[in-house]
DNA sequence: TCCGCCATTCAAAGCGCTTTGAAGTGATTC
DNA sequence: GAATCACTTCAAAGCGCTTTGAATGGCGGA
């Protein structure tokens, strides 16, 4: 059942019934109150692929989640934030359109994903510090989308990024208030740009506190609990081993914990872990008193608000570029307490 | 630069061009390179939309995932096994369209995704026992398979599932040859398929072995690491705890395994835990020596499979309707061990 | 009675592509 | 020299919707 049949069986003109079902003022009420009952009786749906030829909007978002061969791995805060993001879509009757690029085919991918038509907009997840992906989809004039940020570009682009330099410090701080001076540093990949700032805050954090780095208390990896686990038992096996961690993700932080259990010492006590908390649906981390101390910001909030900024973009392509900083929020925690007195 | 443009540029039909750039045979070889080379020049892409219209063909697979209010869990294994499928859909020219619906919108969105040509097959993720959508689904008249199976319809449909029953009646079985007797079951929700199944083996089991449930060792939830915590604690607080523990996940087990230490107990020797580990790539069990004894399925592969079966189905309507059921392998990791003799 | 106006309705022109059926070339065959 | 054929190319008809610009008819006011 398509339009035209239904309009002959309303003997009416398409313009009328397609009028009638999408809420324009000129026709009858009578009329609308026929069509959309026959429309209803026949079951009678617009195709979309002829309405978006019409319109020319795809009324779809794309996403394009990039990962690499190495490593497989997908983004654990990915499921959050779509998840947030669709419930935006789906209010304003848009839909979703995934890729899962692999690194090599990311150019060409953009082309497949953008390409002319198949979606009103991007959103770009995980950027690296020095993303191609914003000049590709720059010059490919389709308004997009950054959850996070490039530092090395330097052209003006839409952003929504948290504040991990500030976050990271403030976190770190908190475990120098508490006495620790050896504190460990157990980041995602530093190519990525949020690991890279995290980093910053590190050491904007120690340098404040007069102390030096030690690349020894310094790892950086993909985010999976093994990689906290093994990363956590070297660093505690070191002759002079930190005191406290800080860990980039909750997931890391699960196999830190596991490692500080293994050696049989004792979390927030022996050694105090401080972690990024994304406030994964399925990772909570609990609210009363909470499991580890956190610098927390919520994923999923972050792509709700990536969606409403994206949609907002599109409507209004002449506003400026929307660009927004959250700050993350310490809450504390059971993994955390003073330096242990150890040498004294 | 539409395909009227380039085709004037070059002085041919519009149909040449098309046919050129598609592959077709007849056209002159001379003729496509000339075609090729201007297209590259222009940057031509053929629009999306038109080409979609025109083949009637969507070139898209939706996947509705859906999510109750109460419980706005994002299924865990989400991200993996759309990585899965993205991949197999992404070396086939398919793109993927994923569509978050509130359980209470079912019906509706299914019209929305399903909407005439949005997409040409739909996987559907978590089926419940009686879930409603097969029957819609069947109704829309379009290609779909379901991630699971739905017991309780009768009328056949294409799916893939892992042989849930067997899994968990393998595991608890190996734990009844370690000697255990009172065991536990940490489930998700069993109005999901799966969950169903599994509590199913877990019964299955015991009774092989002569043993009869006890209703207060048997837990069902959300699947969350908080979820598995206070289900643990709350058996091992009964005046007979259980000796052993099957968690219907590694989340769920990782909440296990916290409850454990935090009483100053250790996995493996106090407490043994076996889980179903969908090998998810952010939270590895580990291959020589996993951390978790687990029934092994990926469900990265199964998204993977599930992906070509569809698209089978969608190239070759006729053929009788895809099913197939993985077994799980038992791998044996550190958190399982004998009976201990504790009353002797 | 005539005119202009408002409320409805319509025919037709796209949107940009694919695909059908026909036609224009030379070259080859009888 | 006419007929056949393979090889290329083309004009035009969709695909199913939206949207423009025009037409229709009923009505009150002049």
């Amino acid at each position: 059942m398509n339009l035209r049949e239904l309009s002959e069986r309303l003997n009416l003109s398409q313009t009328t019934v397609s009028r009638a079902l999408n809420g324009y003022p000129e026709v009858n009420e009578q009329t609308r109150a026929r069509v959309a009952a026959a429309a209803a009786k026949f079951n009678y749906r617009p195709n979309v692929r002829a309405r978006t030829l019409a319109t020319g909007r795809a009324m779809a978002i794309g996403h394009i989640i990039p990962f690499s061969n190495q490593n497989e791995m997908v983004n654990v805060v990915f499921a959050d934030f779509i998840a947030g993001a669709g419930e935006v879509y789906a209010g304003h009757g848009y839909s979703m359109s995934l890729a899962l690029v692999r690194d090599e085919d990311e150019l060409s991918a953009y082309r497949g994903v953008a390409e002319k038509g198949a979606v009103d907009g991007i959103i770009v997840h995980s950027p690296a510090r020095d993303d191609p992906r914003i000049a590709v989809l720059a010059d490919l004039d389709i308004p997009f989308l950054v959850h996070g940020r490039v530092s090395e570009v330097k052209t003006p682009y839409a952003w929504l990024d948290v504040n991990n330099t500030c976050a990271i410090a403030t976190g770190t701080g908190h475990l120098l208030d508490l006495g620790h001076r050896r504190i460990g540093l157990i980041n995602g990949e530093e190519r990525l740009d949020f690991a890279q700032r995290r980093r910053d805050g590190y050491l904007a954090a120690l340098a404040a506190a007069g102390l030096a780095p030690d690349p020894a208390l310094m790892h950086s990896a993909e985010m999976s609990e093994p990689r906290g686990h093994s990363a956590a038992h070297r660093m505690l096996d070191l002759p002079q081993p930190p005191t406290a961690l800080v860990a980039s993700s909750l997931v890391l932080a699960l196999g830190v914990r596991r490692a500080i259990e293994e050696r049989g010492l004792r979390m927030g006590r022996d050694v105090s872990v401080l972690c990024f908390d994304d406030e994964l649906s399925y990772l909570p981390n609990g609210t009363d008193r909470p499991q580890f101390t956190a610098m927390r910001s919520s994923v999923r909030a972050a792509g709700r608000r990536c969606a409403e900024l994206l949609m907002g973009q599109i409507a209004e392509p002449d506003q400026p570029l929307p660009t927004e900083l959250w700050e993350a929020d310490l809450v504390i925690g059971a993994s955390t307490g003073p330096c242990p007195q150890r040498d004294l």
